[in-house]
DNA sequence: ACTAGCACCTGATCGC
DNA sequence: TGCGATCAGGTGCTAG
């Protein structure tokens, strides 16, 4: 469910309660919480306490928290996973690990759909080798544009597909991905390799624009299942132009917007503006077409 | 090496 | 009211 913006507000909501905070205990409440830990339950709890947190880091989707003796521990929020910090006794039910800090408070890791886990990644302070795989996102300063433009022309599958590829560009899900292409006006099965540079500069260009737009709402939230570390919601579901937005008017055009079977989920565009028609036929007949028109925000 | 498809889970909601 | 089908924002593994 999180994508960068709402992993972003979690990471800042975890900073502002673990600064200058160390692990008192580790209560392990659910076992493939930390199925990605390979010594075990008992190990992770156990090497866990006494350690003190420094400044917690993100990479697109995924967290880590590093620790003063260069270890870190390493959150996926998976579809459904939250962190939560509260004064009053709340719902337990999902609360998968629960983390006790000195100053007497409890940070709670809560996940209903069982997706998201924390591990722990030896040396992993700097950047946890367990994801390195993943590509730098927009916002990460050493974020290389033409780099990745590189990358998006070389692949041979439709744009959305591999928009949601964290190896070239990370912290692009579902969400900021129909809301990329609708601003760009470009459809979601359009080949890679036939959008020009400056189309790509376009497209990346408007995601980081809409991540940064969602961050400042506090991210995007249909339900109670993204919140932020104090149980709020973000506000930016009213931001947004095509996702979840079936059968309403296209706020440029009118037309009416479509929903659509893509990779086992769903994948919203108005048909009028993004209307460039998937399959090989369609760009046989227009080779030369010129890029896309996009909209200046 | 790259790409597509599926597995991994629980719970809310919809249609019958 | 009850039941099964469907759907949900992600990642990793694996077969081709």
């Amino acid at each position: 469910m999180p994508e960068l913006p709402e992993v972003e507000v979690v990471r800042r909501g975890l900073a502002a309660h673990l600064r200058g905070r160390y692990l008192t205990g580790v209560e392990v409440l659910h076992p493939r919480a930390v199925r990605r830990h390979s010594a075990g339950i008992d190990d992770f709890q156990a090497t866990l306490e006494g350690r003190t947190f420094a400044e917690p880091r993100r990479r697109g989707k995924y967290l880590w928290l590093p620790f003063t003796d260069g270890d870190a521990l390493v959150v996926h929020l998976g579809m459904s996973g939250q962190f939560r910090v509260d004064d009053e006794p709340a719902d337990d039910r999902h609360t998968r690990v629960r983390f006790h800090l000195d100053d007497g408070r409890q940070v709670r890791f809560v996940d209903q759909r069982t997706f998201g886990g924390v591990h722990l990644s030896v040396e992993g302070a700097e950047l946890p080798t367990e994801i390195a795989h993943i590509g730098r996102d927009p916002f990460d300063p050493e974020f290389d544009i033409e780099d990745a433009i590189s990358r998006f022309r070389r692949r041979r599958s439709g744009v959305k597909r591999a928009l949601l590829d964290q190896a070239i560009v990370s912290g692009i899900g579902n969400i900021y991905a129909d809301e990329t292409l609708w601003r760009c006006r470009i459809h979601p099965e359009r080949a890679c390799e036939r959008l020009s540079r400056h189309a790509w500069r376009e497209i990346i260009d408007a995601a980081t624009a809409v991540m940064k737009e969602a961050l400042a709402q506090g991210g995007t939230s249909f339900d109670a299942l993204y919140v932020n570390v104090n149980g709020e919601s973000g506000y930016f579901e009213r931001g947004l132009a095509a996702y979840g937005r079936e059968g309403s008017p296209c706020q440029r055009c009118g037309a009416l917007i479509v929903r659509e079977a893509f990779m086992n989920r769903s994948s919203f565009r108005c048909p009028r503006c993004q209307r460039t028609p998937p399959g090989t036929g369609a760009l046989i007949r227009r080779p030369h077409q010129t890029g896309p028109r996009v909209v200046k925000s």
